[in-house]
DNA sequence: CGCATTACGTAATACGCATTAACGAGCGTC
DNA sequence: GACGCTCGTTAATGCGTATTACGTAATGCG
C-alpha cells in the first residue's frame, strides 16, 4: 500500500518535487517550527494574547506560497478542523445523460453561492455508477470527509441521513422534507406559486379547472396539489371528486376520450405538474394534440414548473418558473451558516409567475 | 473550535451515544486490538501471510454491525497518503448561467468515468478566494489540495500550470495543447474528422469547398482547417487562396453578397467551424436564409461539431459529433493513470461522421 | 523432546495538522 | 539582581486509521 507513497518514511523532503508540501517543509525554509506555520495559516479570529509576529508572519507567509502549500484536507478535518469543503451528494448521477432530471439548474446556484462563501465543492460520485463506495454503508459515509454535504433528489436513503444528522454532521437537503427530525432543508414555495397561477386562470375566466399529477407521494406533488385546492377555493370555484386527475403513467391513461369528456363537461383548462420525466405535462399535451383542439383557444393549459429541455421548441408554456439557481444557492448559504454552528434557517423559495402562451380566456360556452 | 467535537478528551467513549463509534470501540466489544479491527476491516486483497482467524473475523464484524461502526473516511485518507480526489479546475465558472459554452457535456463523462476508477471531484472555481491561498496567482495552488487535476477552457495562465507540471503534479489539459512541454492532455481527432466531412461531400459531388472559421487562433480551429486542407487534397480538389474564409465576426462579414459570389464561383458546399458562441454556423446559416438559397438542394452545408443548444430546433446539420462525454471520461483516465504514477497516454478521440440533412449532392451545373 | 515453522495477534508508529502547556527572552520594578 | 510579566515560539500530544515489526502459542519434523 506504500508503494505509491514518494515519500521514504520520515525524513521531511528529501527527494522533494514529486510531492506536495507539508506545513514542515515550509517552517523548515521559513526557518520556524511546525506550530507557527499552523498558527500562522489558520485564521484565528479571537486571537487570544498569543500573536505571531508580523515578521515572521510574512516569513511564513513567502515560504508557504512560494512551496505551493495547501493544507491536506483530511488531516486538517482529522484534526478537528474545517476544511472549506462542501460536499455535494445525489442519488443518481450529478450530470446525467438523459437532459430530463438534471441538477445542472441547481448546481448552477449551488456554485456560484460557495464560491462567494469561499467554499470549494467535493461531488461525491460513485453513488449510482457503484463505482467508489459502490453500495454498503459507507457510500453516505464519504461525505464526512467535507465540511457539510448537500443532498439532492427525493430518493435519499432515510437510516444513513438519519445518521448523519444525528452525529451532528450538517447536512441540508434540497427540497421539502419534513419527515426526518432535524433535517434541515431548502424548498421552493409550490403551493403559493401554483396558487397565484390557479387564480390567474380564474381571472381569464375559466370556471373548471382539472390537475393532472402522477402517482408520487413526494412533498413538491403533494404541495402543487395542496396550492391547486387552496386557489381553487380563493376562487370560488368547486373542486368536484374529478378535479384531480392522479395517474402512474399519465402519457398512457390521459386519453383523447378522456379529454373530450372533461371538455364536454365544461372544463376549461388543465394544468400539470412538472417533475423529472414530465410526463404528467407530456401527456397534456399529447392528448390536447390528439383531439385537435386549439391550445390558447378552445382549452388553457399551464405548467406547474418548467417545461423538460427537449420541449424547448414548443410555445412556452403558462405556469412559473421554479428559481433553481436561487434554491441551490439558499441551500449552500444554509450549509454554511450550519457548519459555522449557526442555528440558521432558509425560508421557502417564491417561484416566479411566467404568462407564457398557452392560456387565454375560455370560449363562450355554446 | 472544539464545540462541535462530541468526545471529551482521551476517553474512547465514555457519553457513548453522541459520537459514531471508532475502530477502538468496536475492538474493545470484540476483545481485540484496534489493529485487528483495521486488518479485518479493510479489504486487503494481497493478504500474503499475515491473516485474521475466520473466527475473531465473524467476532469483529459482528462487533462493528452491532455498533453499526463505519469508517471515518478523513481518517482513513490520512493515513493512506491520498485523498481519492480528483480536482476540476475551470477559468470561468463551471456551470455558466448562458446555455452556450457550458463544460456540461464534458462533466457528464468526467463524473461517469471518476465514479468508476473510485474517485470523488473536486470543483474549484477560478474566481472563489476561499481556502488557504488568496486570490490572485495563488489561486492555482489550491488544487495542489486534490491527487491530481484536470483542467478546461483554452485561457489557462501559462506560468502557473507550468509549476504545477514542473513539481510533477498530476495535470491534464481537456484540449489539444502541446505549447507546454509534459503537459498531458487529451483531444479530439479534428483532423480526421473534418477530412471525412469534406471526402463526403467530395462524394457526393461537390467540387469547390469553402470553410468558414473565425478568427482565433486555438489548436481546435488550427486542427479543422488542416483536416478541411487535407481532405481537399485527398479528394483531388483544388484549394484556391479563397477556400477558407477567416473573420472576427463571421456574423457581418459573411454578407449574402458574398455568398451569392461564391456560389456563382461554382462553389456548391460550405463548412463552418464549431465554436463557442457557433458564429460561424450562425452567419453562413443567415447568410443562406437570407440569400434564400435552398439548403440541401442548391448549397450543401456542414458544421465541424455540434450546433449550438439554442438551434436544436433546426434541422440536423450534416458535419460530425464532438464526443464530450467521452473526452472527459478519457481526461479522467489518464489522470488517474498520472496519480498511480503510471506513464500513460491518451489517443486522440475520435469523432463521429454525422450525416445529417444540410449536405445532397450539387445540382448540376448550368 | 528440541528446535524450526507457522498461524494469529498486538504494540508501536506514521499520516498532516491544530491545539496547548511550557519555555526562553526581553523588560521593568522595587 | 531576584522577581514578576508579557510576548513569541516551540515541544508535545491527539484526531482515527493503516501498516509494519514483533511476540507468543500452536504445530511440524526428525
Amino acid at each position: 500500500m506504500e508503494e505509491h507513497r514518494k515519500r521514504p518514511g520520515r525524513t521531511p523532503a528529501p527527494a522533494g518535487r514529486t510531492s506536495r508540501p507539508r506545513q514542515a517543509e515550509v517552517a523548515r525554509l521559513a526557518g520556524v517550527s511546525q506550530a507557527t506555520v499552523s498558527l500562522v495559516l489558520s485564521p484565528k479570529p479571537d486571537a487570544k494574547g498569543r500573536v505571531i509576529s508580523e515578521e515572521t508572519r510574512l516569513r511564513v507567509l513567502e515560504a508557504a506560497r512560494s512551496l505551493g502549500y495547501v493544507p491536506d484536507p483530511a488531516a486538517r478535518r482529522l484534526a478537528a478542523a474545517r476544511n472549506n469543503l462542501l460536499g455535494v451528494f445525489s442519488f443518481t448521477a450529478t450530470f446525467p445523460t438523459e437532459v430530463q432530471h438534471s441538477y445542472y439548474p441547481f448546481l448552477v446556484g449551488v456554485e456560484c453561492e460557495a464560491a462567494a462563501l469561499g467554499y470549494d465543492l467535493v461531488l461525491f460520485t460513485g453513488s449510482s455508477s457503484g463505482g467508489a463506495g459502490a453500495a454498503g454503508p459507507d457510500a453516505l459515509s464519504r461525505v464526512r470527509l467535507a465540511d457539510g454535504c448537500l443532498f439532492l433528489g427525493r430518493h435519499t436513503p432515510r437510516a444513513e441521513l438519519k445518521r448523519l444528522v444525528e452525529d451532528g454532521f450538517p447536512v441540508v437537503h434540497l427540497g421539502r422534507r419534513e419527515e426526518l427530525e432535524g433535517l434541515a432543508w431548502v424548498g421552493a414555495d409550490y403551493v403559493e406559486a401554483t396558487r397565484e397561477v390557479i387564480s390567474n386562470l380564474a381571472g381569464l375566466g375559466h370556471r373548471r379547472i382539472v390537475l393532472v399529477r402522477e402517482d408520487d407521494d413526494a412533498p413538491a406533488s403533494a404541495d402543487r396539489q395542496r396550492g391547486f385546492l387552496e386557489g381553487l377555493e380563493a376562487a370560488g370555484l368547486a373542486s368536484g371528486p374529478t378535479a384531480v386527475f392522479r395517474s402512474a403513467d399519465p402519457q398512457r391513461d390521459l386519453t383523447p376520450e378522456r379529454l373530450r369528456a372533461w371538455v364536454g363537461e365544461g372544463v376549461t383548462a388543465f394544468v400539470a405538474e412538472e417533475t423529472d420525466t414530465g410526463a404528467a405535462w407530456r401527456g397534456l399535451l399529447s392528448a390536447v394534440g390528439e383531439t385537435g383542439l386549439d391550445c390558447p383557444g378552445e382549452v388553457s393549459l399551464a405548467l406547474l414548473g418548467n417545461p423538460p429541455a427537449d420541449l424547448a421548441g414548443e410555445p412556452e408554456p403558462t405556469g412559473f418558473d421554479i428559481p433553481r439557481p436561487q434554491l441551490g444557492a439558499a441551500a449552500v448559504r444554509l450549509l454554511a451558516a450550519l457548519v459555522a454552528g449557526e442555528e440558521a434557517r432558509e425560508p421557502l423559495v417564491s417561484c416566479v409567475f411566467r404568462p407564457g402562451l398557452t392560456a387565454g380566456p375560455p370560449r363562450a360556452r355554446a
